[in-house]
DNA sequence: ATGACGGTGTGGCACCGA
């Protein structure tokens, strides 16, 4: 059973990308069976849920314009139960969506996140950061109780720890890097979830995301913020967490590259 | 302190991302 998270930055510049990474890792003999996509920049009625059917996937999106916008896509059946955006917290912005699929070892739930960005620490928009990944916690505590295997994956733009930014100091306090967005980060993974990419020994400087300008992605100054998080029950059947930098290397690239969980469940 | 790059929109640039 193999998880996978990408920030496409809009799925209309990235669909053949998407189409592509899905039929490589398939060539390779290690198809991806959930695959959890974020800033998709579209609304419903443009999501390309034929193609993706074509692909063997059946998807549940939940989409915006121009903005934001989320989706899941599996080929072990159709999302059931599917929840958009936090119950109980208003949102313009469409950023969660949460739905049950299914894999050899029973039912997953998996929630898929854009986490806000928040822009600049003080900033209007780093209030409604701090307010969703409040809102955010203590729905997941609920989730958690109903469904104890649970996945949590997404782009949470937090760097959870130092080594997860190509300048730690020189980016210390700034947004990312936040003591406020590490101590969030922290209470998801004291509700019992863990960060499977740190389960494993990483290559050092390993990141998701890199900025597109000067260089970013040449120089390797990145950013870990796409993450995947697994409840207690499922750690045992995690095998690997890897980001895959290949189509960050493609023409045209998303800034984020996909993250890969491989579990045995 | 600023801009660098890239995507979107109904634009002649601005806004947003990280």
């Amino acid at each position: 059973m193999r998880i996978a998270t990408w920030n496409v930055n809009s799925l209309t510049a990235r669909h053949d990308h998407v189409l592509r990474w899905l039929a490589a890792q398939a060539d390779a003999g290690t198809p991806v069976d959930v695959l959890a996509l974020q800033e998709l920049k579209l609304t419903d009625d443009k999501f390309p849920f034929e193609a993706l059917r074509a692909a063997g996937y059946e998807a549940a999106a939940f989409g915006q314009k121009t903005y934001n916008g989320v989706a899941l896509l599996s080929r072990r059946g159709a999302p059931r139960d599917v929840v958009r955006n936090i119950p109980g917290f208003a949102d313009e912005q469409s950023r969660i969506i949460a739905a049950t699929l299914d894999a050899p070892g029973g039912p997953l739930r998996v929630v898929n996140g854009y986490f806000v960005n928040g822009q600049e620490p003080g900033s209007e928009k780093f209030a409604y950061k701090m307010k969703w990944l409040q809102a955010l916690h203590d729905w997941l505590r609920a989730e958690l109780a109903a469904h104890p295997r649970l996945v949590l994956l997404g782009d949470f733009n937090v760097a959870p720890e130092d080594r997860d930014s190509y300048d730690p100091e020189g980016l210390r306090e700034t947004i990312h890097h936040t003591t406020e967005e590490r101590t969030h980060f922290r209470a998801l993974l004291a509700l019992g979830l863990v960060d499977s990419f740190r389960m494993f020994d990483q290559p050092e400087k390993s990141y998701s995301w890199w900025d597109y300008r000067m260089l970013g992605y040449q120089k390797n100054r990145g950013l870990r913020i796409d993450h995947i998080l697994v409840s207690e029950p499922l750690r045992v059947a995690v095998r690997a967490c890897t980001v895959d930098r290949a189509p960050r290397k493609w023409e045209k690239p998303s800034d984020h590259t996909p993250v890969v969980l491989d579990l045995d469940a």
